[in-house]
DNA sequence: TGTACATCAGTGAACGCGCGTTCACTGATGTAC
DNA sequence: TGTACATCAGTGAACGCGCGTTCACTGATGTAC
């Protein structure tokens, strides 16, 4: 039984990389990996963020994880199966960054506010994956992507038709939602090219998206 | 002399890819291409359209040219060099787009209009150029690189610095500039990646930044 | 609780491929006299 | 105008590389009895 073994493991081998689980943990090397599905998305984004779309190949990710080049297709069908599966979980974790703060939010618009900044958060924390989730999705239709870029573009949705039920709004939901994602989607892609220069230092998502909520709220016309 | 052929071989090789050249132009086949730095911007940049970023490589571009793997590094150091010049003169030719309809315009209210419908229709025209532009450049300091998407951007802001001397601004020309950047960005990357389903078919260019244009100006907001 | 066995998740070697890049070369061009 | 020659812009063969993917295999797991 290698599992007599788990103690003495994760004291001795705690510096390496490999990770050990309570149902398998084994001396230097597990046959079975255990988690290898989450364990190669986890690495891809990894690597994705590190050296971009270009430097992800399958095999450097399973070279990470001291795994074979064959093991991955275990998983996944093939490549492009993991830059979806990377691609959709981004789109999940978008949504739930626009989500994760809508509690006590005082209107319609501050929880659009609070929203922005999850959506700039997001993409400055993940700026590889957020280009994927956009650059990358319309060439394969896998459905659970398209679901779960439908599922975070209706959070936005959602919160606009509750502005409108409030009263807040002077435009349509539609046109306002173009102007909304536009204007975040556009600050975001700024922001992770860098190509803001607004202070020294490079100011966060909160104070970028401020400025964008006050103009676009009220607008940049003097009347 | 070769070139005693120039009638001929125009007539009877003008199916095939060749492109004769008056002072070169012969049997078949030109040692010297002639105009080869300028053919591989161009090819490169149908190839980046047709197949993204990935199915770009210097031995296809060549290929397509009819030139030997070696020949492209007469004219450019390496595939980075190509990519730099072939993002240089797009930045400069997305300037070109903004400023093109300018003559005329009323005021600069409508200056701006325009150079956002230029921004757009740019974008619509040379999707994955836009995405090459704005994804890649930040990775090399290329000065020429830099100085064109520079450029680039100032012309926005002269924009926007003529519309505040008008006295047409209700604030600063930098909160200002964020945010038309920003939502015609945005719109644009939207628009490539085709993930704005307003209508059927798909608006144009001019139609989705009328529609930003209005709600920038005057805010989505109940006043 | 113990044993037999089907299933699962890895191994490791191999495949063919297209790529970026180098290099010694050669044909064509253009310039000096 | 003709000739010699330096320079330029190609050739074509070769290099090593890392990649995606396949495949027969085997060790580990979990389930039925």
């Amino acid at each position: 039984m290698y599992t007599a073994f788990t103690v003495d493991v994760n004291t001795v081998y705690k510096e390496t990389a490999i990770k050990l689980h309570s149902t398998m943990s084994l001396a230097r090397k597990a046959y079975h990996h255990g988690e290898l599905r989450e364990s190669l998305l986890e690495s891809a984004e990894a690597l994705l963020e590190q050296d971009g779309p270009a430097g992800l190949s399958l095999r450097k990710v399973g070279r990470q994880l001291g795994v074979t080049p064959g093991a991955p297709y275990r998983h996944f069908e093939d490549k492009d199966a993991l830059l979806a599966a990377l691609a959709t979980e981004g789109f999940r974790k978008l949504r739930a960054a626009m989500l994760a703060t809508q509690e006590g939010a005082a209107d319609g618009q501050e929880r659009l506010r609070r929203a922005g900044v999850g959506y700039l958060q997001f993409a400055s924390a993940h700026p590889e994956l957020f280009r994927l989730m956009f650059g990358w999705m319309p060439a394969r239709d896998v459905p659970e992507l398209c679901d779960a870029g439908d599922a975070a573009f209706a959070a936005l949705e959602g919160i606009l038709k509750g502005c409108d039920e409030e009263g807040l709004l002077s435009r349509s939901v539609n046109e306002a939602g173009l102007l909304v994602w536009s204007a975040v989607h556009g600050a975001a892609f700024l922001t992770i090219d860098d190509r803001l220069k607004l202070s020294e230092p490079a100011p966060d998502a909160e104070c970028v998206l401020n400025l964008l909520h006050d103009g676009l709220w009220s607008g940049i016309g003097r009347h």
